[in-house]
DNA sequence: GAGGAGCTTCTTTTT
DNA sequence: GAAGCTCCTC
């Protein structure tokens, strides 16, 4: 059959596509069109005669699912497009789950907790057992449940493994399987789905009823998985079942992208990809279409120190382009005001919009400096990531009211809302009613239907109080399946006083609060809206809300933020593309992560996360990094990233000083000089003032600030035999002073760090009184 | 029981 | 620096 779109791809792209008898691996290099194989070879099966019912497409965001499905409707038609099973693991088998629920023992309208549930769970439990939360960590402790989800071991598998328990009680937390069974009997009984368990009860819905996974083995007679290199163990076998009959599966990803570990991730799973399935086709896309020459040679030659690859040759065929420039700068400040120019040098002499250009960061936390140096020159940005609009306090407090009402067993909803808006009941009263309902093994809303049947402990007045609440969310839940979502939600906010309670002044704190409540209403009217266009009967409160919980920040994406400048973290960049990408922080204890420098495996998941990074560049790519950072509340220094040396000189532009030569402390601070007074002489303007620094410590004198502008005073001079703290060397007692070119220098005995001569005008120094 | 002051801790990435 | 927690007062 001759389907002309074949035309549009090149000839190994053209080969992915059509091998459609048996299992594929599409090793898809960045750039080289990966979700153009994915989107021409779910036309091309349309196209072929598959039904689009019978198309299973899994991604990892809403975002890449929901660009597919417009792609393939341009190529196909939104007719039959909107019959296909595209979208995340996540959503597509919460979707299945509702439909089977009862037969796992749950009720179709299940809450799904969110991580912020879990861990409010995890706590409670922590403090119902008395156990010590410092040493039972709510993220240690949820990381480990994750773990073992992602592993598919149950809490009676986790006891019964050996491993896993000793690993327990050397970390001190013996009785972290006691928790995670807890965990498990609170989420049941709340008929509540955290995250992993998504993935883990459709496993279980499969191992425990074969004619069920039959029937989707049969309904999907093709199945693709999107960005593999991300699966899990628990999403890595759903797949494998359903695709076990006929392997008719494809499977794209790139293993040099694969930087979700801490999730779970195995990396393992597209590596053996070819033992699970042993007639496996392999397809590699190795021709880059997205970045200059450079950028890709440079990534190459990073990627290339790592030991675990599939080895693949990614060229491109682009212009050479120019070499990746290191910018070298001295405070976290000073990039924010260095990448903000250059930005505006992109613009008037280069010619980019701010939508082409990307601030690429490790960590959330660093975006804020980017923030306020973009605000300084007034160039508009869009973060991206941080708090979303799901996560804000009157946004989940409303979710929580609508949870509840659908679902009354919902534990956490609960907790959030029984006393908002206040109603005078406590935190003791809470207490006392979960651990009733703990004793009688039912839900807390079980034990507020008969509070004499369970005998709650309460005083009259306050039985009247959890009364008075209970019959107002009866009065809601009897609306359910009569209102539509938008009616129900409307009287939910004023009937229980949340509107009320954000109308209390007119601080801007609190319009905003209005102005979020009445986004999520417009939300969920365009929801109702949107199914009512489509046919469908009403929307019902539990429909929006099985929806909104899978949602994230990205999603809510605005099509009004045209010419911006986008902010955002490496991982969530992974996918997208800027004609200039601005990587900040390249520097040790940042990037990588000192958490994960422990092992090999773990810094070749950094190593290829700054790979992501790069490969996202089409034409310029710039690398920063600072010696000093406010970190935490205080300033720390440090050195340029080892992953800058991973990267062959030849495609770098360094500056003298900044080449990374062997980084020895004591090196370093003659660094630090050279670069201070380079930094003094050459900068613009002095653009870091005292209050920028943070406040000195009671009972130490500063002696100096860290750059522009001098603060020091005569009376700051440092007697012999004080001492005094540095930031690299710590703390160290003064031999001696002197003046060397009009400026005061002191020898300073550092212990075993040895003895430093440093200028007071440059070395930051407080004195210990 | 509510609310605020002051202390401590803790820092990664997210469906 | 911010969020979370405890303790204190009303």
């Amino acid at each position: 059959m001759e389907i002309s779109f074949l035309n549009e791809l090149n000839e190994s792209q053209r080969r992915a596509v059509e091998y459609t008898s048996g299992a594929s691996l599409v090793i898809a290099g960045a750039g080289s069109g990966k979700t153009r194989v994915l989107t021409y070879k779910i036309a091309y099966l349309l196209k072929t005669g598959m039904a689009p019912s019978s198309i299973l497409a899994l991604t990892f965001t809403n975002k890449a699912a929901r660009e597919m499905k417009e792609r393939v409707a341009t190529m196909v038609g939104e007719k039959t497009a909107r019959y296909l099973w595209m979208g995340t693991f996540h959503s597509v088998f919460s979707r299945i789950l509702r439909s089977e629920a009862e037969l796992i023992g749950y009720s179709k309208n299940f809450t799904i907790y969110d991580s912020a549930d879990s861990k409010s769970l995890i706590k409670s439990i922590v403090k119902e057992l008395k156990l010590d939360d410092k040493v039972y960590k709510h993220g240690f402790l949820q990381s480990r449940i994750s773990y073992a989800k992602n592993n598919l071991i149950t809490p009676d598998a986790y006891l019964a493994n050996t491993d896993l328990i000793k690993a327990d009680s050397s970390s001190r937390i013996p009785l972290m399987s006691d928790i995670y069974k807890i965990y498990c009997n609170r989420c049941k009984q709340a008929d509540a789905m955290d995250f992993d368990d998504l993935l883990l009860q459709t496993n279980v819905l499969f191992r425990n009823h074969p004619d069920v996974l039959q029937k989707y083995q049969l309904r999907f007679g093709y199945v693709l998985v999107d960005e593999y290199q991300d699966t899990n163990f628990a999403q890595y076998l759903i797949v494998k079942k359903l695709a076990e009959q006929h392997e008719k599966i494809c499977v794209v990803g790139d293993d040099a992208q694969s930087i979700y570990s801490f999730r779970g991730a195995n990396i393992d799973n597209i590596l053996k990809f070819k033992s699970t399935y042993q007639n496996a086709q392999v397809f590699k896309l190795e021709q880059n279409y997205r970045s200059t020459q450079t950028i890709v040679n440079a990534a190459n030659s990073l990627i290339d120190k790592n030991a675990q690859q599939i080895r693949k040759t990614v060229f491109s065929e682009k212009e050479t382009g120019r070499p990746i420039k290191v910018l070298s700068v001295f405070t976290d400040f000073e990039e924010g005001f260095i990448v903000a120019n250059n930005i505006s040098d992109l613009r008037f002499s280069d010619n980019y919009r701010y939508q082409d250009i990307a601030i690429l960061y490790r960590t959330n936390s660093q975006s804020r400096v980017m923030e306020e140096a973009l605000r300084k020159q007034s160039i508009p940005y869009r973060i991206y990531g941080g708090l979303s609009f799901y996560q804000r306090k009157e946004i989940k407090d409303v979710i929580a009211y609508c949870r509840l009402v659908c679902n009354p067993n919902d534990e956490e909803a609960l907790k959030r809302i029984i006393n908002y808006p206040a109603r005078g009941i406590g935190d003791t009263t809470v207490n006392k009613l979960i651990e009733c309902a703990q004793l009688h093994a039912v839900s807390a809303w079980e034990v507020l239907t008969d509070m004499l049947k369970y005998n709650l402990a309460v005083n009259a007045g306050t039985a009247n109080k959890l009364a008075q609440f209970r019959s107002m969310m009866e009065v809601f839940a009897e609306q359910v399946s009569t209102q539509s979502a938008y009616d129900l939600a409307n009287s939910i906010v004023k009937v229980s006083g949340v509107i009320a309670d954000t109308y209390t002044d007119h601080s801007p704190e609190s319009m905003s609060r209005q102005e979020n409540v009445q986004e999520l209403l417009k939300a969920i009217h365009e929801f109702c809206e949107t199914k009512q266009s489509d046919g469908e009967p009403t929307a019902l409160l539990p429909d929006f809300l099985s929806e909104v919980s899978l949602l994230t920040d990205q999603d809510t994406d605005k099509e009004t933020d045209k010419d911006k400048v986008t902010l955002m973290t490496v991982h969530a960049a992974k996918g997208l593309e800027f004609r200039a990408v601005f990587i900040v922080g390249m520097e040790e204890e940042l990037f990588p992560s000192p958490f994960c420098t422990q092992n090999e495996r773990e810094l070749e998941e950094e190593r290829r996360l700054f790979y992501v990074a790069i490969t996202r560049a089409e034409e310029l790519c710039f690398i920063s990094f600072a010696k000093s950072r406010f970190k935490n509340g205080k300033t720390n220094f440090s050195n340029p990233s080892r992953f800058i040396k991973d990267i062959d000189e030849q495609y770098l532009e360094i500056p003298v000083e900044a080449k990374p030569k062997q980084a020895r402390i004591s090196d370093w601070d003659n660094d630090l000089e050279t670069e201070r007074n380079r930094f003094q002489h050459s900068s613009p303007k002095p653009f870091i003032k005292e209050n920028v620094l943070p406040p000195a410590p009671k009972r130490m004198m500063k002696i100096n600030n860290s750059g522009g502008e001098k603060i020091m005073t005569k009376n700051a001079t440092i007697p012999t035999g004080a001492f005094v703290k540095h930031g690299v060397f710590g703390i160290g007692k003064v031999l001696e002073t002197s003046m060397v070119n009009g400026n005061e220098k002191a020898d300073i005995d550092f212990g075993e760090k040895g003895v430093k001569s440093l200028l007071l005008k440059f070395a930051k120094l407080e004195v210990l009184e």
